[in-house]
DNA sequence: CTCCTTATTTTCCTCTGTCAATGAAAGCAG
DNA sequence: CTGCTTTCATTGACAGAGGAAAATAAGGAG
C-alpha cells in the first residue's frame, strides 16, 4: 500500500546542521556547549540549527539529563526524540529476508524473517514487498509513519546508483533495486551491501561511534570486513572493498575455492569449520551448530580446529590492522557462537603479527544477532534521510 | 643563516580557494570555466579566488595553452608559476641525507646527498642544516625565495606535532623534529613519514593525480605501502599504516625478523633478495647490485630468487587491492632496478590473487630515483605552504 | 538581594559564493 | 563590414551561513 502523501524531509538544510544532528544522534543527549565543541561550530551556530530540528520533533530538551556545572547556569542538553520517525531495514540472504523496524535512533522495535522461495529479483521483491508491508502495519502501531526503507544485500552494490551490480548469492547483475522497491514500497530506499550496513550501523549506533578509522570483521558463513577511513565508510574505486577473506593466513593450508591455498576463508568459515572437523574427528558433522556441540564436548580435534580458525582470523585482522593502522577492530557475526574457543587465539595471533603502533588497536568482539544485519540496512536509510 | 623576514604566507584564504589553486597545479593548465566544474564551484568564484593568485604570482595566465572552443570567445587558462617560489625536501636515512630544491610544481631544480657521520639528532641536525644552507645558496641564483622545507623520515612520525616518535633506523624517539629545524633553517618545516611523502608527491606530481583511492609500494631495502583513501593520505589513528612488509606471502617461507615466515619483507626485500641468491647459487653476493648482475647474467637460481619475490610482490599488492579496492597501485623503490626479472610474477600473481573487482585495479609501476623520496618531502612542504 | 559564573540566545555583521546580467572575443552569414 | 551566435569571463547585487559580542537566563554563594 504505497503511501502517496509527499515523503517528509528532513530540515536540516545546511551541512552544518547535519553535522550537528549527528553528532547529537551518535553521542546522546549534549548540552549546545558541547556538540558546539565537538563540531567546532560556534554556541550561536548551534541555538540556531537546533531550532528548526527541536520545532519538527526530532530533536527534543532532555530534562532528566540536566547537567549541572558546580556554578553557573544549568545546560539543558537536547537528544534525538527516536520515536520520532521509524525506519525499516532488510537483509536478503540466499534463501531467507530478515527485516526490523527499527526507530530514528536504529533501536530495533519488530524483527522479522520470512524464507526465500526463489532467488529472481521479481521473486524477491514480492517477498520483501510482503515483509515491508508487515512492518509498515506494525509501524500504525506506533502512530509514526516511516520515512525510509534500507536493503542490504552481499555483493557490489552500488549505493550511489541504488543498483546491485553483481551479487554471487542471489545471482543477480546490474538490478535497479532501489528503483524497484521504491516503486513497490513507496518509501526512499537506500540499498547498500551488507557488511558496509553493518559497518554504518556500528559507526554511528554501536562500537565504532566517535572512531576515525575501524574495522568490522565479520565470521560466519564467508567473512567480510568493513572499513572505516577518515571517518567515512571505505567503498573503494569500484565499489568493492574489504575482502579480506582471501587474505592467506595459513602457510599451506587447505585449498580455498579462489584457487590459492590457506585463505582466511579456506580456514575460518563455518563450512570449512565443519569440513574440517569431520575430518578430523570422524565424526560426520552436518553444519556449524554439531561442530560446535563437539567442541564444546571437548573433542580435542575439534577444539584444534577452533584454535586454528582463531589464530587465521587474528593474522587476518593483524593485516588490516598494519595496513591501516585503525583504532579499533570489531569482530562479529554467527560465528562469534564459537567466540570462548576462538579468543584466546585471536587475540595471541593477533598480537603476535601485529607490527610496532598497530597493536595498539585495540580487539573487541561483539555478539551480534542475525538481526542486526537488518539493522545495518536501516541504519544507512537513517543516513540517507539525514543527508549525509 | 636563518632569513629573519617574515615567512611569505599564500593568498587564498579560503577553502575555495586552496581547492581551486590546488586543483589547477595538479591538472595543469586550465581555463576558469574548467576549474569550476572539476570543483563544483560557480565560475564567478572562481575568477574571484584566481585574481589575487594572479597578482601574487602564484598563477600565470597561460597564453600558450589557449583554448579555442570550435565556436565562441577563446577560453584563457591560468597555470601555476612553478618558478614563483622554492621548496626544500630531505630525505634523512640511516647514513645519509638527501636534498632537493624544487620549485612550486615540485620540479627538482638542484639534487645533493650527503653522508651522515652519526645518527644522534644533534648530529643529524647539523648536517642537514648545512645542506639546507647550501640548497638556499643554491636558490639565490634562481632569485626566488625558498619557502618551505619538508623532512621525510622513515618510521612513526607525527605531522601535525612536527614530531619524529620513534624511528628505527635513526634511533630516535620523540624527537621534536620540525622545531628543532625551522630554528636551525629559518624556514617553515614539516616532517613527515618517508613513504607518506612519497605518496603526497605522486597524489599531486605524479601517477595519483586525479585519483582518490590508490596505493603506493615501495621495493627496495625495507617494502613499504602508502596509502590514499578518499582523496586523502592514510595515517592511521596512531600515526602509523601501510605496514605491507610483515603481510603473510610465501608459504613456510623463510623466517622474517617480526618472528613471522614468509612475510613479504622476508622474501622481497633487498638483503632477503640478496642473502637468497647467495645461498641458492652458492656464488657469494654482497650486495643487491652484485646480486642483480648474477641474475642478469642468466644464471636460473638468481632468476628464480627474483621470480619468487615478485611473486611475494604480486601478492601483497593484491592484498592491498582485495582490502581497499584501489583505482591504481604504483609499484616503486630501488628494488624496481630489476624490474625486469619482476614484472611478469607480478602482474601474474597479483592477478590470481585479486578477487572480483580488485582485479580491476591497474597496477603500474614507475622507476623511482632516489631523490624522488627527497622529492617527496618538498611536496608535504608545498602542501604546507597553500594550506591543505 | 547582589554578585559571580556558566549556558543560551539575540543582534548585528562579515564574508563567501551564487545568480543573473553584462562584457569580451571569437566565427559566420549576409 | 555588420549583426548574430556562441562561449568564456567578469561584475555587482544579494542571500545566507556562521561568527563575535552583548544581552539574557538560571543557578549558587555571600
Amino acid at each position: 500500500m504505497p503511501s502517496t502523501s509527499p515523503a517528509e524531509t528532513f530540515p536540516a538544510h545546511t551541512p552544518a546542521a547535519s553535522q550537528i544532528f549527528t553528532t547529537v544522534l551518535t553521542h546522546g543527549p549534549l548540552t549546545r556547549q558541547e556538540a558546539a565543541r565537538r563540531t567546532g561550530l560556534s554556541p550561536a551556530a548551534v541555538t540556531k540549527a537546533v531550532r528548526p530540528l527541536l520545532e519538527a520533533g526530532y530533536l527534543v530538551e532532555d530534562a532528566g539529563a540536566e547537567v549541572r556545572p558546580p556554578v553557573g547556569r544549568p545546560a539543558s542538553p537536547v537528544r534525538v526524540d527516536g520515536g520520532r520517525a521509524l525506519f525499516v531495514g532488510l537483509k536478503v540472504t540466499g534463501d531467507e529476508i530478515i527485516g526490523v523496524l527499527t526507530d530514528l535512533c536504529c533501536r530495533i522495535r519488530v524483527a522479522r524473517r520470512v524464507p526465500l522461495s526463489g532467488r529472481a529479483p521479481r521473486q524477491v521483491l514480492t517477498v520483501a514487498a510482503d515483509l515491508v508491508r508487515e512492518l509498515l502495519t506494525e509501524a500504525e502501531g506506533f502512530g509514526v509513519r516511516v520515512l525510509g526503507l534500507g536493503i542490504a544485500v552481499a555483493g557490489d552494490v552500488d549505493r550511489a546508483a541504488g543498483t546491485v551490480r553483481y551479487s554471487p548469492f542471489l545471482d543477480w547483475r546490474d538490478v535497479p533495486l532501489a528503483g524497484l522497491a521504491e516503486e513497490a514500497a513507496g518509501l526512499p530506499v537506500t540499498v547498500d551491501n551488507d557488511v558496509r550496513a553493518l559497518t554504518v550501523a556500528e559507526q554511528w549506533f554501536g562500537d565504532g561511534v566517535g572512531l576515525s578509522d575501524f574495522a568490522v570483521v565479520t565470521v560466519g558463513a564467508g567473512i567480510g570486513c568493513g572499513l572505516v577511513v577518515h571517518g567515512r565508510v571505505v567503498s573503494g574505486a569500484h565499489g568493492v572493498a574489504g575482502e579480506i577473506g582471501h587474505v592467506p593466513v595459513v602457510p599451506d593450508g587447505p585449498p580455498c575455492h579462489c584457487g590459492d591455498r590457506g585463505c582466511l576463508e579456506a580456514v575460518a568459515s563455518d563450512a570449512a569449520i565443519t569440513a574440517r572437523v569431520g575430518e578430523v574427528t570422524g565424526v560426520p558433522v552436518a553444519d556449524a551448530a554439531e561442530a560446535l556441540a563437539l567442541a564444546r564436548r571437548g573433542d580435542a580435534g575439534a577444539r584444534a580446529v577452533y584454535a586454528r580458525a582463531g589464530e587465521a582470523i587474528g593474522r587476518g585482522i593483524a593485516t588490516v590492522a598494519n595496513l591501516l593502522g585503525p583504532e579499533r577492530v570489531i569482530i562479529s557475526g554467527e560465528g562469534l557462537a564459537a567466540y570462548d574457543l576462538f579468543a584466546g587465539q585471536i587475540r595471541d595471533a593477533f598480537t603476535a603479527a601485529a607490527f610496532g603502533s598497530a597493536a595498539r588497536c585495540e580487539v573487541r568482539t561483539r555478539p551480534l544477532p542475525f538481526e542486526e544485519w537488518a539493522r545495518g540496512a536501516a541504519a544507512t536509510a537513517i543516513q540517507s534521510f539525514v543527508g549525509r
